[in-house]
DNA sequence: GACGTGCTAGACCGACTGGTCTATAGAATA
DNA sequence: TATTCTATAGACCAGTCGGTCTAGCACGTC
């Protein structure tokens, strides 16, 4: 096993919560997926579930993020990069089955206002990804206001998108919909 | 009480989803919401837990797809009276305290493919919806196609805005992803 | 070798889950 | 009045939940 335990449980976390979102996660299921025993819940996360949830979200932007920047900072057009990682999201998601949707999205639905600090881990997690495309798009020339609001609205078409294509079980509804929003930034400049 | 035990059972369980989501919500919840007691349960919805998710998502369509109908059939140019149906959507959601979402979104989220009838009822539920927005674009001469892939992108939009606003805490991500949207439509006839 | 420390290991807990059961009240039909 | 059907009523069930506990193993450092 070339993990840690403790990063073997993050990333079933992870897993998990993009298949069947958090409170259909028990942590008997965790252990088992990470194949430890459950003592080690309490020893790395006396936090709880809500620590692990905490975890697998900060886990899963700094993947997301890390990903996100290598396509849009290759230097070719960043409309272009996102329309290429459409394709490739597009394939994942077929691949799945369309099983596993966005880690952040499904928990973000499953809070409440009370569950203050996963909702302060989602938030700061969505204005890392929003980042990265709004400084794409602020170094090919947009405005700083206009690139904010378009990467609110690229990240909107792309959760959006996603989810009503799980349920529709066909990438369409989530291609259609970023393909558009993405064509017609282009021919705004 | 005007309605009768049923209806009130699944009013009950489409508020809780619209907050909590359909894991988060027990079925003590719902008979203590709707002042039932628990035999009713197994009375009117032998179908259990998804039998009940199901009613709830169908009554929440058919409230949403009226609500929806009125907006864009008054005659107004319907990309305006999207418009106004988010500065309200955005009003709820202020006034809930970023506590209610979409009841589709959220339960479209915490299934799998394995939950066959509860994301066949939400398919229908989001074909039926984007059917009423791509009705309207069309009546105003948008061709089908273009049609169909607007209410992709708009319904895209609005849930994905939406997931952002509740984490942020701040009604900004939906109104600006919609309002972009919306204003790059409105500028390509 | 003794000791402290970081971690593994799994038994165990009360609370709660979705679901089932039988008893019965009330209205409609015979 | 007797019977039937629909719906209410709440006790009850096995299973699972998140979480806690103590025991012990493999390490270093004194």
């Amino acid at each position: 096993m070339t993990s840690t335990t403790r990063e073997r449980i993050v990333q079933a976390m992870s897993a998990s919560i993009q298949a069947r979102g958090m409170n259909a996660t028990g942590l008997n299921d965790l252990v088992r997926d990470a194949a430890a025993p459950k003592g080690v819940l309490y020893h790395h996360f006396p936090g709880g579930k809500t620590q692990i949830t905490i975890a697998a979200i900060d886990e899963s932007v700094d993947r997301l993020e890390s990903r996100l920047e290598r396509a849009t900072e290759r230097g070719d057009d960043v409309l272009d990069a996102l329309t290429m990682w459409l394709e490739r999201a597009a394939a994942g998601l077929r691949e799945s089955s369309f099983a596993l949707g966005c880690p952040l999205a499904t928990v973000a639905l499953e809070t409440t206002p009370d569950d203050r600090d996963i909702r302060v881990a989602l938030d700061a997690a969505f204005v890392r990804l929003r980042g990265v495309i709004a400084a794409g798009l602020q170094r090919e020339g947009r405005t700083a206001n206009d690139a904010e609001r378009m990467a609110f609205a690229i990240v909107a078409a792309y959760e959006g998108g996603l989810l009503q294509a799980r349920v529709a079980g066909q990438v369409e509804p989530m291609v259609e919909a970023c393909r558009f929003v993405l064509d017609l930034m282009r021919a705004r400049p």
